[in-house]
Order: C-alpha cells, then structure tokens, then sequence
RNA sequence: GCGCCCGUAGCUCAGCAGGAUAGAGCACUGGUUUCCUAAACCAGGGGUCGCAGGUUCGAAUCCUGCCGGGCGCGCCA
C-alpha cells in the first residue's frame, strides 16, 4: 500500500514545495471521503491563501499527477481514493506473497536491540504479575525481529542479593523438615514467609541471614554456595514449564550472579570517573543534577557488600561491551521508575553518550480488587493456575461449539493461553490492570479467541474452496470494491509494526489484529465467497487468504497461536 | 511532605507524534443460522474526553495549576 501513499506524497511535495517526508497523511473520520486524507491547514501560511482555496486549487492539479488515484477536495481537506481493483490487486499480492512474514521489513538491519524480559526471582512462583514482562518482552523481541534487527532477548533472573542470605538461613535452621523436592517453590516459598515472620523476634535469624550473604558474595564457602545453586536449578527448572507454555524464548539467561565477576571493577569505573563519594560509611553517587530531590545511587554498603544498583550498572556495561546496542529495553514494572532513573542518571555522570539508548519500558501494575499483591501475605495468583483454568473453560466451550474437533486438547492450550497473553497485551503497557477472572476468562469481544475465531473460519473457507477446486480463476479485483475497510487495514500493517516498535508498544499490534477481525468478520457476514463467478470467488478467496495470513502474522508477533480449526 | 505515572460511555479500553460529526468491546434491548465455524454479524440507547486556565486557525491530544487513583522516595530487589 506503501506505493501510494509514496506517489501521494511524492505529488504533494511536488505541487507544494514541502519536503515528502514531512508530509502526514491521515485517514477520513468517514471512509467514504476516501482512503487517504491530507488537511492543507499548514500550507496556509506559506502560501498566504486560505486552506479550502488550497486544496481546490490543489486537487486540480493532483489529478494530473495521480495516475488511478482520484483526488477530491472537501473544505480545507484534500481526499484521495485510489482505484478499487488496483488497490486490492496490490494489498492482496502483498499479503499473499509475504505469508507468515508480512510486514516484516529490512529496516533495522545491522542494528542490535538488547531487551531485558520476564526476570522473575528465584526461590519465588510466577505470579500473573510476572506475565506481563514476560509476554511484553516477547512481543517486543518478535516485532524487532521482523524488522530485521538483530535482537538479544536477557532473562535476567534474580539470584543474587541479601534475600538468599535469608533463604539459605531458613534452609540451615529448618531445612530438616522440609521437602523440596516434591514442588520445590512451593517449599522454598514456605521458608521465606517463616523466616520473614520469625526474623524480628529472632536477631540470631537476621544476623544468620546476613552472614551468609556475606559468605555467598565472598565466594569462598562452598557449602553455601552449593546450597544457593541448588535453589536456582530448582527454581528454573520451574520457570522452563511456564516459558514452554507461553512459546518464550531467551538468547541470555543470566542470573546477577552472572555479573558478580564485574561488580569490582564497575565500581572501579564508576569511581574512575571521579563521581562517587562517602555518605554516612557508604559509596554512593550523587544524582542532585537530575532534580534536587533525587536519591543518590547506593553502590556500595556499609559493610562492603553490593546492592541491586551495582549490579545492575554491571550489567548494563557489559551488555554495552558485548553488543554496542542501538537499544537496550528494560521491560520492568513501573515501580521501578526511580531505579533507572538513577542508573541513567550514573551513566550521564559518566558522561557515557550511549545512555540515551537505555530506556526503562516501564508497565502498570497488576493489581488484586483487594489490593497490591504479595508473595510474602499469600495474597498472589499464580500464573500457572491461570493458564490451567483458561485453558479448562477453552476446552469446555469446544465440547459445546465444536464436539468433532480432532485435536481438542491440543488447541484448548492454543486457546486458552492465547486467550491469557493477548488479554495482557490488548491494552497500553503503561496502564495498571486489575487481575479478574471474568475478563480473563472470557472468549468474546475483543479477545485472543475472537481474533484466533477469525483466523480459523478464514482458514476453514480455503480448506473448502480447495476441496471443490475452486478460487483458481482471473481475480476480478473490482469486486473486492465493498472490502475496502480490510484491504485498508490490511495495507497499513507495516506501518503498526514500525509505530510498535518505535514506541515499544505491542498493544498497537493488538488494537490493529482486533480491527481488521471486525472488519473482516462484518464482510464475511455479508459476503459468500464459494460459488459465485469464477473471477469473484477467485478474488474473494485472495482476500480471504490475504487477511488469514495477516492475522497469522500478527497473532505470531504476539506469541499468540493461530490454529487454523477450533 | 516531595517526585513520577494514570484519569475518554455504567464497566474495560481505542483515538495513530494537534486536524473533519470522539470510536470499539462488555453489560442491556431487539434482530440474523435450509448459506463458507453464531467464540460471529446487524440495529438501538448511553460522553461537559477528571476540573480550571493557557498556547493555536484548530486541543481528548501540547503547557500550567488543582482534584482523584496508583507507584516510589540511601544501605531490599
């Protein structure tokens, strides 16, 4: 679609004396205006004439230009409509031949996007709350991937820190009683909340606690450390279950333990740089040039030992080293604000002209009606219980809809977890979202199963037309005229995948997936395909093909499944 | 107290880097299946775009203040 779009603007900057590149094109609040609209407000002033006179004048002119694009001046508005056939001609052979990779692009060629997902801590489950990175990361490293950048997806799993001082304290003092084998979160997850409880009564615990962190961070106890290793095997053994199920993948799983060989001489760097000082026994950075209130950046503790900050300032160095990035996406809450706001605020100290590639992709949060969730309160849903009843009430409504489905179990997962993932990435990352069963559970409106519905009735109507041998003609693409509002929606899909990216935005996809099922779902309500003249059965099943791929593609994005029956 | 984020229909959300009469879904009411999957489609009601100023030819969109909700604020991660 891209090709007219670029002759339109082309014409303009011609006609206009304006740059192509700058020129917006919109669409018409009514599709009957036309398929693309130009408003000439801003080429009053240049022009010192008034913006209905303009486009008058203009669309005369343009008419010469537009070779199957006809140009319609309305008040201050230029619209634009190119020919029926050769519209659905050009966005139907698009879509056709670039299958499963429509919308992909070469644009990030020989650019390197690091992104930093899911991160879940270990010794804890996988809350629902930890969906959200996971599957926003994934999105997000699938939509660059498409447009050909080379991507690093970094599990960077929480492993390190006091809190495994504690844990391995409760395992020394209760460890006994304890089995961890059976469901091993669950167990380590009991002893986190007891220790928790017992520690304020209890400075022996605490001090046992600190104590081993101590030993663990010095690296010399073996015992200790094996005790900690074998805690993170049991817990990642854990997470491998969940990211199968949700089809994620990562290039880097990298405890912060991973970067514990670089924490001295990040600390070393940053100190070379002459920013840091003493405050109060321990090593900070002073950020006051960010705001008057900003909180320095802790790097060292009083008794020496390092916090998340250091760690995380080691990482980002080596992340920079390895890899040059053009970006490097955090996908972490927004509680987390403060926290990246001062490690780029220590790299702008440093003076580091690549801080400006680090970016916090920050999310809302996942919230209970009754409030914050805690692991700790037990107040948590667990991710795994999620995907089991959404699958459960998938696999309930294909008894009910469609007994003679072979592979019911099968696609009940697709279904279910679909409809889970896409449920949290329908809606703009930076909102807050209150978990409910209801919402999560439901399969109509705007869900994963409506747009995965779609797909599959798509995909059922090529099975028949094959079948009868049908769809084999000339395309008469003229009788695709009333399809108008899918080809457009179609056509635009690179342009959501670059806007996506841009902003880090799965939930463009999303929104766009949504919008061309119901305007796919309204044409199809209205219009047979099979058994009509050869010419518009073949051109109908061309856009039938043409939107199934789409949508096949952009559910892919999403780490969404497309099964092709349900 | 200070800082950041959010605030569009009863509920959940779109509204594309300011542009034409603010759109969907859910819920509610009514309709559509001898016809390619009714997890669908069609029709109907429902809005002072939190409030007040400002910038602009033009503001849901940008700026300021206020209100409401969320999050955060040195030795946790």
């Amino acid at each position: 679609m891209q090709e007219f779009t670029d002759k339109i603007r082309a014409a303009l900057s011609e006609r206009s004396g304006l740059p192509a590149q700058g020129l917006k094109l919109e669409q018409p609040r009514d599709p009957k205006l036309g398929d693309f609209a130009f408003p000439c407000f801003p080429l009053a002033k240049a022009l010192k004439k008034a913006p209905p006179a303009i486009a008058a004048e203009l669309a005369g002119e343009l008419a010469e230009d537009l070779d199957g694009i006809s140009v319609e001046a309305a008040g201050p508005y230029l619209n634009f409509r190119v020919d029926p056939a050769r519209l659905a001609e050009s966005v139907v052979s698009a879509a056709v031949e670039a299958g499963s990779s429509y919308g992909s692009t070469r644009d990030g060629e020989g650019k390197k996007i690091v992104i930093d997902l899911s991160s879940p801590n270990i010794a804890k489950p996988m809350s629902v709350g930890h969906l959200r990175s996971t599957v926003i990361g994934g999105a997000l490293q699938r939509i660059f991937d498409a447009l050909g950048y080379e991507t690093v997806g970094i599990n960077h799993i929480g492993d390190w820190g006091s809190q495994f001082g504690k844990l391995i304290a409760a395992l020394d003092r209760w460890g006994a009683e304890t089995d961890l084998e059976t469901d091993p979160i669950q167990a380590l997850l009991a002893l986190y909340v007891r220790y928790h409880e017992e520690e304020e009564s209890d400075p022996e615990l605490a001090e046992a606690g600190r104590a081993a962190f101590r030993a663990l961070e010095g690296g010399e106890d073996e015992e200790v450390r094996r005790k900690w290793e074998h805690i993170t095997e049991l817990s990642l053994a854990e997470f491998d279950k969940i990211y199968s199920r949700l089809g994620v993948t990562f290039d880097e799983v990298r405890g912060e333990a991973f970067y514990e060989p670089y924490l001295e001489s990040a600390v070393d760097r940053v100190e070379a740089a002459g920013i840091t000082e003493m405050s109060e026994g321990a090593l900070i950075v002073d950020l006051s040039h960010i705001s008057e209130s900003t909180p320095p950046c802790l790097l060292r503790k009083t008794d020496g030992t390092t916090l998340y900050a250091t760690r995380d300032l080691a990482a980002v160095f080596h992340r920079w080293e390895l890899y040059e990035f053009t970006r490097c996406l955090y996908v972490v809450g927004g509680d987390q604000r403060l926290h990246f706001q001062q490690l780029k605020g220590v790299l702008e100290r440093m003076e580091l002209d690549w801080e400006e590639r680090v970016e916090h992709i920050a999310f809302g949060m996942m919230r209970l009606p009754e409030g914050r969730m805690s692991t700790r309160k037990g107040r948590v849903i667990f991710l795994e219980d999620v995907l089991d009843r959404a699958v459960e009430e998938a696999l309930r409504i294909i008894h009910e809809k469609n007994p003679d489905l072979s592979c019911a179990a099968e696609v009940a997962e697709q279904v279910g977890v679909g409809a889970v993932v896409f449920n949290d990435l329908r809606r703009e990352r930076i909102k807050d979202v209150e978990f409910d069963w209801d919402e999560i559970l439901s399969f109509e409106g705007e869900t994963g199963p409506y747009v995965q519905y779609t797909h599959a009735r798509l995909a059922s109507i090529q099975r028949k037309a094959k079948d009868r041998g049908e769809g084999e003609g000339e395309p008469d693409w003229a009788a695709l005229e009333d399809a108008r509002g899918v080809l457009l929606r179609i056509g635009r899909f690179p342009d959501v995948l670059r806007s996506a990216a841009r902003n880090a935005e799965p939930s463009e996809v999303s929104t766009w997936l949504l919008g061309l099922s119901r305007e796919v779902n309204g044409w199809y309500a209205s219009h047979r395909v099979l058994g009509q003249d050869s010419g518009v059965t073949t051109a109908r099943l061309a856009l039938v093909r043409a939107t199934q791929q789409a949508l096949a593609a952009g559910l892919r994005l999403l780490g969404v499944a497309a099964p092709d029956e349900m």
